[in-house]
DNA sequence: CGCATTTGACCCGCGC
DNA sequence: GCGCGGGTCAAATGCG
């Protein structure tokens, strides 16, 4: 599969929300802006022609270069789908019977999966007595790659005032754990699909600890169900917790990360396949071009989240409008 | 009373 | 071997 046709890796930057008719023009368009910014900066600042050319010159050189990673970046992914198929073709070449990973994917439990004979875990395991390392090995690794394969991330921009943990996604879910973690002040919550006992899909949902309104849902496997609810009737079926309405499209104070658009910003990092992407989506077919755009705009949301990058970004215009005119203080 | 949530205890992998 | 940290369990608790 060739998930670079089908997912724009550019990484033109856009700062704000651009709709997807505009994608073709976003280009252009940013450098539209960043020029009218010049154009404002001149009114302020007397820039030279040299100076304008310089600018333009090095914006130049940042679309070739952001072309370069582009380039790059598509080559990876098709490295990594090559890679993956390939894995997937050798696993079931070992193992025929082995379960597709979109179906019976058992949770990542190491402890019961081991150690334990109840369970489903245990039936499928209990006729191999006599499983050899290699066997061994083989059960090891589609759990992996059941693992890496399935993992996904869904960031909802939440109210401020908003303390729960509750990111409404159509399914209905059990909370078996809460969890400080070392890295992030902010408690993690685990959850369980509820909805069906054989279903094995968990769900993390923790707060960021740069932006504490942005709530970051982390998916394991994959429902073996149908989406639970349509979206209009989530917020009034009473499934979670009133204190936590955090409602993906019918509370209007909700923000997604970058409105207007979809509530929910899928940001799968470990997936290339759209399909996953759409399914983080709540189930919502979306055209390829609004995935792109939801792609880009979660990378530009993060970027432009980054003090670091805006930070250095700004270091880097500012240095280089000094640069090119050392001399020259900014006009008072 | 039944179900969901809370929360402290426990388990297990991993790094040192 | 030991400590740390993430993940899970299960008794206690709350709520409709």
């Amino acid at each position: 599969m060739d998930y670079s046709s089908l997912i724009n890796t550019s990484l033109e930057l856009k700062i704000g929300p651009v709709r997807a008719s505009d994608e073709a023009s976003a280009a252009p368009k940013l450098r539209t802006l960043a020029a009218n910014d010049f154009m404002e900066l001149e009114k302020k600042v007397p820039v030279k022609q040299e100076e304008k050319n310089a600018l333009v010159e090095e914006l130049n050189r940042v679309s070739a270069e952001n072309k370069k990673l582009t380039a790059m970046l598509t080559t990876v992914c098709e490295n990594y789908n090559a890679l993956r198929s390939q894995v997937m073709e050798y696993m079931r070449a070992k193992n025929p019977e082995m379960p597709s990973p979109d179906t019976n994917s058992s949770p990542s439990r190491k402890r019961k999966c081991e150690s334990g004979n109840n369970g489903a875990a245990a039936a499928n395991g209990s006729s191999e007595s006599s499983s050899t390392d290699e066997e061994e090995s083989l059960i090891k690794r589609p759990r992996e790659e059941k693992i890496t394969a399935k993992i996904s991330r869904v960031c909802v921009r939440t109210e401020p005032s908003d303390t729960g943990l509750i990111v409404k996604d159509g399914y209905q879910w059990r909370k078996y754990g809460q969890k400080v973690t070392r890295d992030n002040p902010c408690p993690r919550a685990y959850f369980k699909c509820s909805f069906a006992p054989s279903c094995p899909v968990k769900k993390k949902v923790q707060r960021t600890a740069e932006d504490q309104s942005v709530l970051v849902a982390t998916y394991e496997g994959e429902h073996n169900h149908p989406v639970l609810l349509p979206q209009a009737d989530q917020d009034a079926s009473g499934l979670s917790p009133s204190r936590s309405a955090t409602s993906f499209g019918s509370v209007p104070h909700s923000n997604p990360l970058t409105s207007p658009g979809p509530s929910v910003a899928a940001l799968d990092m470990t997936k290339s396949k759209p399909a996953t992407v759409s399914k983080t989506t709540l189930q919502r077919p979306k055209p390829d071009t609004e995935l792109q755009r939801l792609l880009v705009e979660q990378m530009a949301s993060s970027l432009t989240k980054d003090p670091t990058f805006t930070t250095a970004l700004a270091a880097a215009i500012s240095g280089r409008i000094l640069h090119q005119n050392p001399t020259k203080e900014w006009s008072k």
